[in-house]
DNA sequence: AACACCGCGTTTTTT
DNA sequence: ACGCGGTGTT
């Protein structure tokens, strides 16, 4: 035994990290509270084995859900042992089960040159599929019939496993589903579900690859376990066998993916599956004030479907939780900038700060405010580097050159830039390569060998044909920089972005030019036997999404959905909208199971913070372009009372005392009772400068006044607005 | 082929 | 309100 890496190792746990750290060759199931230390336990773990144990990294799978989670494990493992770790199998579930359907293409019954559909080009060849069925779009929306293929997938089940009996909208779905997979099997595309469950069944069906991969791997370590599907866990359970230690990290009250097929019953199920499980808690929060904790601990234990879990910190009690009632939506964000300014004021930094909403459309109005304040902000989410128009443009004509027969990538560009392709061209196109089941690219040859078309028509499709087959030609001895730059100028969408001069084109083009830059950083799989350099990059593109932002603001708040802050922290946090309808939200429904993912949801969030955390919400919110009058959020009540702080005293809602007209300026008028400003006096602004006092609404502590600055006629709220007499 | 207009849906997101 | 996709107009 090495001791001194052992000491060390294990120097800085607590007594139930070190259990799980230490625990002898069982499986192992670790309950994790938010902010306990669960990915560093999971490193430690890993360099316990192989340290103490003699484990090798061959042996050892760890599997997790996003990329950059896998990477930071990666990191995280590396910078503690010292050394580079090169065979162990680190990687999310789509990323492993994809390196397994690639080394083993044959036995998976794959062409090795099978390529990923992202859920954008699925969504296209699926309907694709409805109307080539003549099925109405209406009525068999696609959307939906995605959503059925997946859930199906993710269930384990094939189109002739589903039983649609006398109902004929589930055998319409499952037709689809039989085509869409048909069509897959015959161009060799895999989507995300697909590359779950044909691993899956590749190692169901293959009994020497499975022993092999068994008898591999002597440790799978999962992380974020609440969040795996039936398929994940069967696919685990399978590589698992009857030797492999299992130890499966996860808190059943951060589950908040369940309505995307995540198995929250997984972590039970999972001490019901194997033998001797030894179940560990990590209990002890190292992030929030007990202030914080007390709070979120509350609202959590309103929850009847608990595995049990009470997260305590020694930290100290800190701020109390600050709850403001808005007037509305506007008034909620103008607050926010406030409590920043403020935050920032007293040393703060504005990276340290997130604003966290139930959906993506309560950003806009929050946007505007940090926007009209001067205050740098970032949002998370939305598009992502590689699903931008401009670069899935690109991409199609490397897929093209890649494999002609890619219908998605020929439908996508035949006609991008515009040569002359028209609709009625293409829907001729289509019906004979339905009719001959052929590729639109062999297609193309027969419908010119057989002059099925107009002239013009056939000659702007030779053209396009030999377009792709001369950059193929000219891009076999190219770098995979080259080849990108190549495509880019031949293909004419360089030309085609830069004619738009605006800010988007512009934008455009920039996105391409980190494209090229983007091959030039690319580094294959080195487990996978390459096909092609190419072929190795567009799945690489296809599993790793990118950044969502290119342009990373260092110091700059933080705006994110709640769902994309779980696992994330911030000195600072508000919780915005929480009104009910809202959030709990009533698109996810009013049945109890729902309701609790909606206050785990809340949890999350609340768990986020770790020196002050704000609730906010706003009394009328426009929803839709209407104005709503809005209710607290039941998660409100659920607080208890000693951590709660509100800032805006709940009194009667005063209506404006006077709406005054901007051409009324009466000079010098005294303070009002009440109002530190008097009607017409001139005050100076941080952000909006000189102004002139119009009106008031409310009194005090909720006090609203109005000012008419240069750039227009503003509410503020006195008690933030941070106005000063001149 | 580019642009304007209409109607629809509108929670959350990773791979 | 807003953005999308589909249809119709120039």
């Amino acid at each position: 035994m090495n001791t001194s890496v052992s000491t060390s190792l294990t120097d800085h746990l607590n007594p139930a990290q070190y259990e799980v750290v230490t625990a002898s060759l069982n499986h192992l199931l670790v309950l994790a509270g938010a902010g306990s230390g669960k990915t560093s336990v999971l490193v430690h773990r890993i360099a316990w084995l192989m340290t103490q144990h003699q484990v090798s990294p061959f042996e050892i799978l760890s599997v997790t859900f996003t990329n950059k989670a896998a990477s930071e494990m990666r990191h995280r493992i590396e910078h503690i042992l010292q050394f580079p770790i090169q065979h162990m199998w680190v990687g999310t579930f789509h990323g492993l089960a994809h390196r397994l359907l690639r080394k083993h293409w044959q036995e998976a019954k794959l062409p090795q040159a099978f390529q990923v559909l992202d859920s954008d080009d699925q969504q296209r060849l699926v309907r694709r599929v409805i109307k080539n069925l003549n099925l109405d779009e209406e009525r068999w929306p696609p959307r939906k019939a995605q959503w059925f293929i997946n859930a199906k997938k993710e269930e384990g089940l094939r189109p002739d496993k589903i039983m649609s009996g006398k109902d004929p909208s589930l055998e319409t779905y499952r037709r689809v589903y039989a085509d869409y997979e048909a069509i897959c099997q015959s161009s060799g595309l895999v989507d995300f579900s697909e590359l779950l469950l044909r691993s899956y069944e590749l190692l169901e069906n293959n009994p020497e690859l499975l022993m092999h991969y068994q008898d591999r791997f002597k440790h799978i370590l999962v992380d974020e376990f609440q969040d795996t599907n039936w398929i994940q866990y069967q696919w685990l359970k399978k590589l698992a066998g009857n030797s492999a230690k299992l130890m499966m990290v996860g808190d059943d009250d951060q589950s908040i993916y369940s309505w995307r097929g995540a198995k929250v019953e997984n972590l039970q199920r999972f001490t019901r599956d194997f033998s001797s499980v030894q179940t560990i808690r990590l209990e002890q929060n190292y992030r929030s004030t007990s202030t914080i904790l007390n709070a979120a601990n509350a609202v959590i234990a309103y929850n009847e479907n608990r595995m049990g879990k009470n997260l305590w910190t020694q930290g100290e009690k800190g701020e109390l939780v600050s709850l403001y009632a808005a007037f509305n939506d506007r008034d909620e964000a103008r607050f926010i900038v406030g409590q920043i300014n403020l935050w920032l004021k007293n040393g703060g930094k504005r990276e340290q700060a997130a604003i966290l909403y139930r959906s993506n459309a309560q950003s806009r109005v929050i946007e505007e405010a940090l926007i009209q304040f001067n205050m740098p902000y970032r949002i998370h989410g939305g598009l992502r580097f590689f699903e931008r128009a401009e670069i899935k443009d690109a991409l199609a004509y490397l897929r093209l050159i890649c494999n002609r027969d890619d219908d998605g990538a020929f439908e996508r560009i035949v006609n991008v830039p515009t040569r002359g392709i028209g609709d009625t061209t293409l829907s001729v196109l289509r019906d004979t390569a339905r009719e001959n089941q052929l590729s639109l690219w062999k297609t193309v040859q027969y419908v010119i060998e057989h002059q099925r078309l107009s002239g013009r028509a056939m000659s702007a499709l030779a053209h396009f044909i030999s377009l792709i087959d001369e950059m193929a030609k000219a891009v076999t001895e190219l770098s995979l920089q080259e080849t990108t730059e190549h495509v880019l100028i031949k293909s004419g969408l360089v030309a085609h972005y830069q004619e738009d001069r605006s800010e988007k084109g512009l934008a455009r083009i920039e996105n391409l030019e980190e494209l090229i830059n983007a091959t030039s950083q690319f580094k294959p799989d080195i487990e996978i036997v390459p096909t092609s350099l190419l072929a190795a990059f567009l799945s690489h593109v296809a599993l790793e999404a990118g950044e969502h932002q290119a342009d990373q603001l260092s110091d700059a708040v933080h705006l994110m959905t709640l769902h994309s802050a779980k696992g994330l922290e911030f000195p600072l946090v508000f919780l915005t909208g929480l009104e009910e309808g809202l959030f709990p939200h009533n698109m996810s429904g009013q049945e109890p199971h729902q309701l609790e993912e909606e206050r785990r949801l809340c949890y999350v969030g609340m768990t986020r913070a770790m020196k002050k955390l704000y609730l906010t919400y706003a009394e009328t919110r426009y929803l839709r372009g209407r104005e709503m009058n809005q209710k607290a959020s039941r998660f409100i009540r659920e607080i208890p009372k000693a951590c709660l702080q509100e800032v805006r005293p709940k009194t009667t809602i005063s209506r404006p005392v006077s709406v005054m007209s901007a051409s009324y300026q009466p000079k010098n008028q005294t303070a009002q009772p009440g109002h530190e400003f008097g009607l017409g006096n001139h005050v100076q602004h941080p952000a909006f400068g000189e102004g002139i006092v119009l009106g008031y609404e409310g009194s005090d502590a909720h006090a609203r006044i109005q000012i008419k600055f240069k750039t227009g006629t503003k509410w503020l709220v006195v008690a933030y607005a941070n106005l000063r007499k001149i």
